[in-house]
RNA sequence: AGGAGCGUAGCUCAACGGCCAGAGCGCUGGGUUGUGGUCCCAGAGGCUGCGGGUUCGAUUCCCGUCGCUCCUCCCA
């Protein structure tokens, strides 16, 4: 075989294809239904905007990201997320101007310079929502509740919630400096890679999954002890109304998030049913991300999932849904004579809406029926030199073997398919 | 980045170091140009990933390489 596809970028074949439409319609409705709009934001962006909001020393921005450079040597990436994308679009275009609060959503290719495994590709696909422009907690529930009722009404089961507030950039420092207290103790106890955390990032240590560190980890400082009034205002208000929209939740004191730009509110959506990447989706407020980018100081809230690892849960939750409907119709032609005829109606039964197939091949008038049957078509026409004569034929309907003389005009055929 | 496993027909997989590398499914044709699913017969399709080594002889053992899959880390 001489081409392959790029390491990590998988096509999306026929095959697989409806499920991924199932999910996007489910999307794409439950958004219109919440009131968010589409926005696509181009898949490059010059690398620095991607350096400035998510931050230099992620592992997002440090070692995953697909950066070259164009022929006049500006540095380019290709997105690894959508928010950074998103805000700028917003703070270029003025969005802000036209209506203080912008709920925006998105869907499409993501890139991340990973090895592959299950689960994970480096191209990958997001879908997310992004609500610009209010601090209401209100508006952080609606976001959770959105991505509940998405995988709900997609039929998952098994989902949980997990919560935590971070509080805002002031309240870092504090709580920073409680965990750098903490974890002073234990460098010597604790992964090497999260050594190197202890100083670019104490935060990141929460995050490990190393043995040694989980250990140290579960008797930490919690953020939500270092919440300023106003941040822990907004996070008890948050849980209330969690708790009256019946969104059951988990408080986990150490979810801390892989990008920098989060700031209170963080959550995860996770799904029993996968193994080692269990994240079905995760997002948060950002309340400093706007103004980091140069706009004016401006609250927000969204969150992200990734689209490969939701159907592969719709997949063991719910085995496969075939979304090509059975066609409408098969003629099958028998002769050369009633090509042309065949060809005829078909254009024409096309155009009224029915979905119908003939063959292409030159195929004897056994195999065209074996393959009306294996397309699983509903209705057989068999054209030949009678019919053509005549102009009157037989429709079968293919599940009950059962016939009807019709005449062999597009308005016969459809009067007849419509019983 | 580190680790493990696997590369044989379009797909899923067989083949003790030894005869012409096989099977099922799929595909094509025929039995059967005037009505499908079943059945029967036939056929096409292979540099056994690639390169080297050991051997009288390698799909099989060894080394390298490329690719894929999975795991760890991190994330979606």
């Amino acid at each position: 075989m001489k081409y392959r596809s790029v390491r990590g970028m998988n096509d999306i074949l026929p095959a697989v294809i409806s499920q991924w439409q199932v999910v996007e319609e489910k999307i794409r409705e439950l958004m219109i239904r919440y009131r968010y709009h589409e926005i696509r934001p181009p898949l490059l962006e010059y690398t620095e905007l991607f350096k400035r909001g998510i931050g230099e020393d992620s592992d997002l921005v440090g070692k995953e990201m697909y950066t070259f450079s164009d022929k006049r040597g500006r540095s380019l990436t290709l997105r690894p997320e959508a928010t950074a994308s998103v805000v700028r679009a917003y703070l270029e275009h003025n969005i802000d101007t036209k209506e203080p609060l912008q709920k925006l959503y998105y869907l499409g290719p993501m890139f991340r310079y990973e090895k592959p495994q299950k689960g994970r590709s480096r191209q990958f696909h997001q879908y997310g929502v992004e609500a610009i422009g209010s601090l209401d907690p209100a508006l952080d529930v609606e976001v959770i509740d959105i991505a509940w009722a998405l995988l709900e009404e997609l039929g998952l089961s098994g989902l949980s919630l997990r919560l935590n507030s971070i509080g805002c950039r002031a309240d870092f420092k504090g709580y920073r400096q409680k965990l750098k207290e903490y974890f002073a103790t234990r460098l010597a106890s604790i992964c090497e890679n999260c050594r190197q955390r202890y100083q670019t990032n104490p935060l990141r240590i929460l995050d490990c999954k190393k043995e040694e560190c989980r250990l140290h980890i579960q008797s930490a400082p919690a953020s939500v002890d270092y919440l300023c009034s106003e941040c822990s205002r907004h996070f008890s208000a948050v849980r209330n109304y969690l708790n009256q929209l019946n969104l059951t939740y988990v408080i986990d004191p150490h979810l801390v998030r892989g990008l920098d730009y989060y700031t209170r509110t963080v959550f995860e959506l996770i799904s029993s049913h996968l193994g080692a990447q269990d994240s079905l989706l995760g997002g948060g407020r950002y309340d400093d991300l706007v103004e980091l980018l140069g706009g004016p100081s401006t609250p927000a809230v969204g969150f992200a999932g990734g689209m490969e690892r939701l159907i592969l849960v719709l997949k063991e939750a719910k085995g496969r849904v075939d979304r090509m409907a059975r066609p409408d119709l098969f003629i099958a032609a028998l002769g050369n004579e009633s090509r042309s005829l065949v060809i005829s109606l078909a254009q024409q039964l096309r155009r009224q809406n029915i979905s119908l197939d003939i063959d292409y091949r030159s195929r004897s008038l056994r195999k065209q029926m074996t393959y009306a049957n294996q397309i699983n078509a509903q209705h057989l026409i068999v054209i030949g030199p009678d019919e053509l004569a005549s102009g009157i034929g037989n429709i079968k309907e293919m599940d009950s073997g059962r016939e009807r003389k019709i005449s062999l005009t597009v308005e016969g055929i459809q009067a007849a398919m419509e019983k």
